[in-house]
DNA sequence: CTGAAAGCGCTTACAG
DNA sequence: CTGAAAGCGCTTACAG
């Protein structure tokens, strides 16, 4: 390994001028500046991060939350995947590195902060926790600079998608098909990620500006994300409310586990039941029927809080919350009943 | 931050001492190294990995190098993801962190083995490279323990699948159900990455076992595994060759696309053309037809990578190749035509 | 414009 | 069994 001592063997001056021009720090004429450069450069100079971390505390690591206890896929997440493949690009392209925060290491457990604190972690995106408790909090509020992608966190800037907004747009294209009575299955609701409740709400707003009253026993809530858990709780609205004609389903993971009941007992979809998910998986589009739903802005959510984390570490103020809209991708899985 | 200046203040013991205490090395006294023990929990220290690593040269850190020029799917690659997670799991409980290795970093460019230096990676697995040129070389014949899950590069342990042996398996099976012509679409092939070629011998050997002949102009290459090529693949190979009955595609993906070409000149699956896919993503449960495949074990992939690296670091003789079976999957894209 | 000194937090010989 | 000294590779005041 070559160091700058290597360097100032090489150019005759010391390491603390080797220092300056390699960082541009310190008023140098240009020409010692230039020669040192090219030197480091032909030498096949790397700074090392370790040493430069001890000195100055920045190891121009970022921390990433990334669990998936909610739908157990992991990168695989249709969502969390993708925001991670550009965020990753952005980061690395202004000279950060990635790193997992985890909470368990070795045998020893280590809250979130405490990995930050050993690896000298400048920043941090919470893309998803394991859950949303004290641990986050004490992260939130150390000073270390966070960016949340899915969670709305009382002062941290997050980008999370319009949620609302889809759950209106739902509503509405519902409501235009001939649907009134409708059903809802919300996913995994957390202290600060209540996306399910936000598309829940947009649904009633439309239905409601269409004069269309809405029962809230057709809500059903699944404790997870899974397919499991949407056939479950499709199981337990229809046979509550065999009147319903179309169910919003919080992500198209549950939506084909809803399905999957609905045609265990023998309806056919759309005919005798609509539905409308939410991710745009890449199996939706293959689905039967193909799958009508929302295609989360994954790249443009990766993108937007890799800008914000930059933005804090140099210290630009930054919005609080940054809303992404959500595509709608109309298929065949909503029947036209006017 | 507590570091072991104020370990050894608060016990009066100095910080070589503290240092072995915590690291169990050096013939302290057992009451003196629980005492010490002790006083580091109650303060909450936790060590700072910059500090070490400098001194030791280990920073307990896995570079990955995990990219997908091929697919262009990154995090969300059905095989890649899902071996990174079980990797992730298993080196996170053995202390060590992840970093992914890149070739650009800032404006400048870096090669993996430079990235690794930077940082003091103790260690490297291969997922999928940019690709395996001269960098790649480079760094498995560094002193940085490499292992590979998809790629054999000469000297370097390897966890991939049997890809020959599933070949076998899919030519088996078609050769049961009636087929005597059957197609072959490659993926990219690579230098060291010969997935494709691995299963087509397979394909070849299950014919040639049944005095079925091979007619070498039944391969398609995919410059891509996407779904794209995939259709393209497909319409060369039906163009020249009306005469197939099944073809084995190198993975779903492609398959998607495969079938998509024959839906769109009408042909019906499987009753006109017969497909068998690889990898098994989640969209192949719900293709029309519903797609006949092999299941790469992620799990088990991620899972001896890991145990390899482990094995390594410490000294540990390792396998150089390690094969891991695929499971066939079989559903409905292939008819029965004896 | 350039350099000598000190320090970041840790570990490794070495001495006692 | 325990500690004083030195060093890992870098940067930050400070001095000249």
């Amino acid at each position: 390994m070559v160091t700058i001592y290597d360097i100032a063997k090489s150019t005759g001056y010391s390491a603390p001028t080797i220092s300056k021009a390699l960082n541009g720090t310190g008023g140098l004429s240009e020409k010692t500046r230039q020669k040192i450069l090219s030197v480091a450069e032909s030498l096949g100079y790397k700074p090392n991060m370790a040493a430069r971390a001890l000195t100055t505390k920045k190891a121009y690591l970022i921390g990433i939350i990334f669990e998936d206890i909610y739908m157990m896929r992991g990168f695989e997440h249709p969502l969390f995947g993708g925001i991670l493949n550009k965020f990753r690009s952005e980061m690395e392209n202004s000279g950060y590195d990635l790193i997992f925060l985890s909470r368990s290491f070795l045998a020893r457990k280590q809250s979130y902060l405490e990995h930050c604190h050993h690896r000298n972690v400048d920043a941090v995106v919470i893309i998803n926790p394991l859950s949303v408790d004290e641990e986050i909090e004490e992260l939130v509020h150390s000073d270390i600079p966070c960016v949340s992608t899915n969670f709305v966190i009382p002062g941290v800037p997050s980008v999370v998608t319009a949620n609302e907004e889809s759950g209106y747009q739902a509503g509405k294209y519902l409501v235009e098909c001939g649907h009134k009575k409708i059903g809802f299955i919300a996913g995994t609701i957390d202290k600060y990620n209540i996306a399910s409740i936000e598309r829940l709400n947009g649904l009633k707003k439309a239905l409601a500006e269409s004069g269309i009253e809405y029962d809230d026993d057709w809500t059903e809530h699944s404790k997870l994300w899974t397919r499991e858990e949407g056939y479950n709780s499709m199981k337990r609205l229809y046979e509550r409310h065999r009147e319903l004609t179309a169910v919003f389903v919080a992500n198209d993971n549950m939506a084909y586990g809803a399905s999957s009941f609905l045609k265990s007992i023998g309806l056919k979809l759309p005919e005798d039941m609509s539905i409308i998910g939410f991710d745009d998986e890449t199996a939706s589009e293959f689905f039967s029927p193909t799958l009508t739903t929302f295609r989360q802005n994954r790249n443009l959510i990766g993108e937007l809080s890799a800008e914000i984390l930059m933005n804090k570490l140099v210290g630009i103020p930054v919005n609080e919350c940054v809303q992404v809209p959500a595509e709608f991708i109309e298929r065949n899985s909503v029947s036209k009943i006017y």
